[in-house]
DNA sequence: TGTACATCAGTGAACGCGCGTTCACTGATGTAC
DNA sequence: TGTACATCAGTGAACGCGCGTTCACTGATGTAC
């Protein structure tokens, strides 16, 4: 016990478990796609499966372990998203850190692919950004694959202070706005624990947008903007633009 | 039929019908705070109230019903908080339009009346700006309340302009952003249906900050500021200063 | 390579529960003459 | 002011449903010698 049998045949039993495993959330998910999280049920995912509804304790403890799974693979799809179009901005640009639009066109692409996967996977969404579902509290589990998307964000934050793309004195600005003690802790913190080292300055503007990008995400998906705004693209870009533009020179 | 008896006894009848209805939303509203909108059910608030459940449809003709009424009492609810800050403001503050400080103030009161109201009433704050219900389709009714809050923050937005406390031309800055043809024809559409003479440059930055307030409200109020941001009452100060300046001139 | 035993996926029945909604009814309140 | 009728709030039983979870079981797959 403890060591790697050769034998190929208990592989194969663990091989049809992750492949069950996975056809299991693959179906969760759909139902969730289409009657949210709070109406997900064991026994029509079970159902649908083909399995009878206690085949699935073999599986999932509970029902709340298969929304953890599920909340643990919408974050990572998520990260995912950002993380490999980022990957293609960096490489595919060539004049990051150089002529200052850099940090824009990043910006930018990746917020775009945060909406494109939020629009597509609305109530995937909803589970990880959304209300709370009732009666699920979310385990220490979920913690590490929620930060992803935001460290990729994050990391085009600092890049942009390296390369001086993100000015860290607003021109023609007054006094800048005061900050508190117990946030400017909070802020340090933030940059130790990510190892990424942004002046207080041009995180504060990083957190402002960050909540823009959420604020306009929520607007748009719960309906707040019908009636009002009928090209959602064009604004969420133009809304973006602007936050790129707020983020380099707070303005 | 269609004439007012002068009878006060048919008005008894109806008052305490009045009465009933509002115990049942009340009730309603508080096991909405404790267990969520789509965990709400009509038998678990008839028992409480101490009605058999088809009694209550003598009140509402279903769950949607209700759950209508009370999206409808959590926009007006909201309005009112909005709309009573900003009436003590403009009275109170009497420096509006003149030092320069009234937008920035009045903007202050009213995101912090949101903010208290939203932490308040978290379900409910939920049921108008969180995910939507699993199989609810909300109603015409619920678009006009849903307007009161925004049309407080407009009407700041406008004074601002009014009296120059908005800037038009933002200090300091290269090209502004481009706006497409179809974001500035529904811009133009939000100024002739509320009525206010508010300009693109300033519309566009009351559209930033009011993303960013909501986009900050949801991330306080869904934990993803935990372990982040630990004063979350000065980070919300933080952020609707910053905002306010942005507002103002645009950094 | 073959046999004896352990593991584990899947079954089917059951427990106990709560839900939204309908319906025929009783009895009190309100209305018209 | 008094009687006959209409309105309507509330009852209680029922329909038909789906849910999460437990449990004793069968039979196939994997393991050790």
């Amino acid at each position: 016990m403890g060591c790697m049998p050769t034998s190929p045949a208990r592989t194969v039993r663990q091989r049809v478990r992750a492949e069950m495993t996975d056809e299991i959330k693959a179906v969760a998910r759909r139902h969730l796609a289409e009657h949210g999280a709070a109406a997900l049920s064991l026994r029509a995912v079970a159902r649908e499966v083909g399995l009878v509804s206690s085949a699935v304790y073999r599986y999932f403890a509970s029902r709340d372990e298969l929304l953890t799974a599920l909340i643990v693979d919408a974050y990572d799809a998520l990260g995912v998203a950002a993380e490999a179009t980022e990957a293609t901005e960096a490489t595919g640009g060539a004049r990051r850190s150089r002529s200052g639009a850099g940090v824009t066109e990043r910006w930018m692409a990746v917020t775009r692919a945060v909406r494109d996967w939020a629009r597509g996977h609305r109530h995937e969404y909803d589970l990880i950004y959304g209300s709370p579902v009732p009666g699920y509290a979310a385990p220490a589990d979920t913690v590490a694959p929620a930060t992803r998307v935001n460290l990729v964000l994050l990391r085009i934050l600092a890049d942009g202070v390296a390369s001086g793309e993100i000015a860290l004195d607003v021109a023609g600005a007054a006094a800048p706005v005061r900050i508190p003690r117990a946030v400017r802790a909070d802020l340090a913190t933030l940059r130790s624990t990510t190892g990424l080292d942004i002046p207080d300055p041009a995180l504060l503007r990083g957190l402002a947008v960050w909540a823009q990008l959420y604020g306009a995400l929520d607007l748009e998906l719960h309906g707040h903007l019908h009636n009002v705004i009928n090209d959602l693209g064009a604004f969420f870009e133009l809304q973006m633009a602007q936050a790129a533009r707020f983020l380099r020179n707070g303005a």
